[in-house]
RNA sequence: GGAGGGAUACCCAAGUGGCCAACGGGAUCAGACUGUAAAUCUGACGGCUCCGCCUUCGAAGGUUCGAAUCCUUCUCCCUCCA
């Protein structure tokens, strides 16, 4: 095992808060593997590289010889973590949660080694808690005290309602802690409280304080918000090699070292190497490749990340046609089509009006040709590639 | 239970009888340029059989030559009081 220091500050890298440094430095002393937590929604997991953070920070614990613990809020899962907009969630079914564990791990799995992970559900201890359980874990902790909670604080202060359950789940967090008897937890800057209440509830039943690790939210592509699929500003770990390389692409200079810091395995030092070299002239792009190059061999392996760095370079540096594009075949029909009808049949645009729009723009080419006649009437025979702007393509075959 | 405020295109947000397919900002898309799907600049941004026509401003009715704008009812949201 590594010297303490190390580890720390490895350990440290691109998180946001340590709580309480001295009590890792003790635990880390005492050699042996520490247990970290962290615990994830039994939702459908749909992970993007923002979740991916937390996951990499798992993945330095194993690396360095640490014992990780991946927890499944099953039973938690039918509180939901209070956030004042969603209701209680309808428990999900056995299958469901066993089918989003599986999908779960088929996505963690790129990051962490399966062989040191160990997989909890919470439903294990909670299920035989029972009520009784409940009332005496509920016991051990104020209103007042819960109502620190800035979530809760405010929305107790504006009138917003909060329900009785909501305030169970800091505690069942928390007793998850004791239950798996963890060193450390991990969590988003938005879990500090919960991961607070953890250590209190150690304390009560015995145990040492677990130390508290929160990590960071990511930016999304735009720079501007957290990443989150409802803002569309995310890059999914199963997207394909072409999107998700292009995507990593699109982010700015100045976010791409962001990125590097909290997705990247490379080590800080490599990292501020690469910072000075484009500080002093070195293209921003080329950094920007190595980052995109990294990532997506992670989740799609070398070969594909080759693949899609030349199938970038030969699209947009070198304006060619992708390989893989979609087919489209038209009806044939009494009436010729013009250009317009057939970029929208074969899905290019979302409406003639559209097209016709994007022909007037010059965003339209046929077979590498810009299209500037709208009322081109489109041939009755053969095939042809059209492209709208610089992403979308489509073979079109007529006849 | 009482009083008041609001609902406008993907989001925010102007517009209070004709000049409104509806100001502005964001997001998005296209073009130019480039170092990349960065940055910057320009433009587009309801639909269609597209120099014209059709359908939009929470829903349904009504007044009017004419309504996003006025009236009626309904639905939803918010604030204050109880």
């Amino acid at each position: 095992m590594r010297a303490v220091h190390d580890q720390l500050r490895q350990i440290r890298r691109g998180s946001e808060e340590l709580l309480i440094e001295a009590e890792l430095l003790d635990k880390l002393q005492s050699g042996r593997p520490l247990r970290i937590k962290a615990g994830f929604d039994p939702t459908a997991p749909d992970l993007h590289l923002g979740h991916t953070v937390l996951i990499n920070k798992l993945r330095h614990f194993q690396d360095l010889g640490h014992h990780v613990m991946f927890l499944i809020g099953d039973f938690t899962g039918m509180i939901g973590d209070p956030t004042g907009k969603n209701v209680t969630r309808p428990p999900l079914s056995r299958e469901q949660i066993l089918d989003n564990a599986k999908t779960y791990e088929e996505q963690v799995f790129k990051i962490l080694d399966p062989c040191r992970t160990e997989v909890c559900f919470n439903s294990a201890w909670f299920e035989p808690f029972g009520a009784a359980g409940m009332i005496r874990l509920a016991a051990l902790h104020t209103v007042a005290r819960m109502l620190e909670r800035d979530d809760f604080a405010r929305r107790y202060r504006t009138g917003q309602p909060i329900a009785i359950h909501e305030l169970l789940y800091p505690l069942c967090q928390g007793y998850d802690s004791v239950a798996m008897n963890a060193d450390v937890e991990l969590g988003g800057t938005d879990q500090k409280f919960n991961l607070l209440v953890g250590r209190e509830l150690q304390k009560h039943y015995g145990q040492a304080a677990q130390c508290i690790l929160t990590m960071p939210l990511l930016e999304g592509l735009d720079g501007d918000n957290k990443m989150s699929k409802s803002l569309g500003n995310y890059v999914g770990i199963n997207e394909p090699p072409s999107e998700m390389f292009g995507k990593l692409m699109s982010i700015s200079d100045e976010l791409m070292w962001r990125y590097f810091d909290l997705l990247s395995f490379r080590s800080s030092e490599a990292i501020d190497t690469l910072r000075q070299e484009v500080a002093g002239g070195r293209n921003p792009r080329d950094a920007k490749v190595l980052l995109a190059g990294e990532i997506v061999e992670r989740f799609h392996g070398a070969t594909a990340a080759a693949h899609a760095l030349a199938d970038f370079e030969a699209r947009f540096r070198h304006g060619a046609i992708p390989d893989d594009i979609a087919e489209v075949s038209l009806q044939p029909g009494a009436e010729p089509l013009t250009i317009v009808q057939v970029l929208k049949q074969a899905g290019l645009t979302a409406s003639t009006s559209e097209a016709m729009r994007m022909i007037d723009q010059g965003g339209v080419r046929m077979d590498g040709k810009r299209v500037d006649d709208k009322h081109l009437v489109f041939p009755v025979a053969g095939t042809f590639v059209l492209q709208v702007g610089k992403r979308r393509y489509a073979r079109v075959r007529a006849g």
